[in-house]
DNA sequence: CCCCAGGGTAGGG
DNA sequence: CCCTACCATGGG
């Protein structure tokens, strides 16, 4: 069964909200027909993007409205967003590019781990990182898929049964914050609702979650939108686009223009 | 051999 | 507060 949801590239873009470096585990089976493969917490999910429509296979209408569209936040009209940011040049040009991208509603520790995982690292290491994650320390779904470990099948674990993941020295850092939150000493429900700053303090209490990876965690895993990670390219474009500061008129909706900005510097040759 | 990757920590000024 | 060396790993 599939479930066909109709919809423009302009509105929302598969390939840009997955290639735009906040998720990590897909992968494109066929570029020219835009289709890829994802695996979310334990939901293997296999779509396509066509002009008109993106097609979600062996979906039901239930699964779409249960799971699928909270996940890829179709519910959300980004348009008043991108209409503000447009008042400011170089976010114009990155919306003509990217303006597609919607920001994914993904499990909250899922994706503080995977910016753990992230730091000092690029993309297609990590993405390997956190596959190799997935086939020790959790459930098989299929012949190819694992699910996301839980707090629960982590508890416990120590720096050697973390070997042979390419990890590196963030080994430790991943056994820090499994114990804090397997501890509870770090409840993930209640940063939710924290003012944003005392959310920010609470995750970096976490060995390995300094600014960037506390708001990559916030912005991705807890939907706080006004979070603004701050990596080597987007470091780039503030020093060369906003030497004046990021305007604050758009400090609620921050992380949204953030992406737009950074998808486009990584995926056009502007420098 | 170098540099870089969705950086952070520890230590010293 | 700032600055810097160092941290594993793999690709270019």
């Amino acid at each position: 069964m599939e479930y066909i949801l109709k919809t423009e590239k302009s509105i929302f873009n598969v390939a840009d909200t997955l290639n735009c470096g906040q998720c990590f585990r897909f992968l494109s089976t066929n570029d020219a027909d835009n289709e890829f493969v994802l695996m979310f917490k334990n939901k293997f999910l296999r779509l396509k993007q066509t002009e008109n429509e993106v097609i979600f296979f062996d979906t039901t209408t239930d699964d779409f409205n249960n799971i699928w569209c909270d996940y890829f936040d179709i519910s959300t009209n980004y348009s008043p967003m991108k209409e503000l940011f447009s008042t400011d040049e170089t976010l114009k040009k990155a919306i003509e590019f990217d303006g597609g991208i919607h920001i994914l509603k993904q499990d909250n520790f899922e994706a503080l781990i995977s910016f753990i995982v992230s730091q000092n690292n690029n993309i297609p290491r990590i993405k390997g990182i956190i596959r190799k994650f997935c086939e020790r320390f959790g459930e098989k779904i299929d012949k190819e898929n694992y699910s996301f470990p839980t707090i629960k099948s982590l508890t416990g674990i120590k720096k050697d049964d973390l070997s042979g993941i390419s990890l590196g020295y963030r080994d430790d850092y991943i056994v820090d914050c499994i114990e804090k939150i397997a501890s509870k000493e770090i409840k993930l429900d209640e940063i939710k609702s924290m003012p944003i700053d005392e959310a920010r303090k609470t995750l970096q209490k976490i060995k390995g979650v300094g600014p960037k990876v506390c708001e990559c965690a916030l912005l991705f895993g807890f939907n706080r939108l006004e979070a603004f990670p701050i990596d080597t390219w987007v470091k780039k474009v503030l020093a060369k686009y906003y030497q004046e500061g990021f305007p604050v008129e758009f400090e609620k909706y921050a992380g949204i223009a953030q992406q737009y900005l950074f998808h486009y510097i990584r995926s056009s040759n502007i420098f």
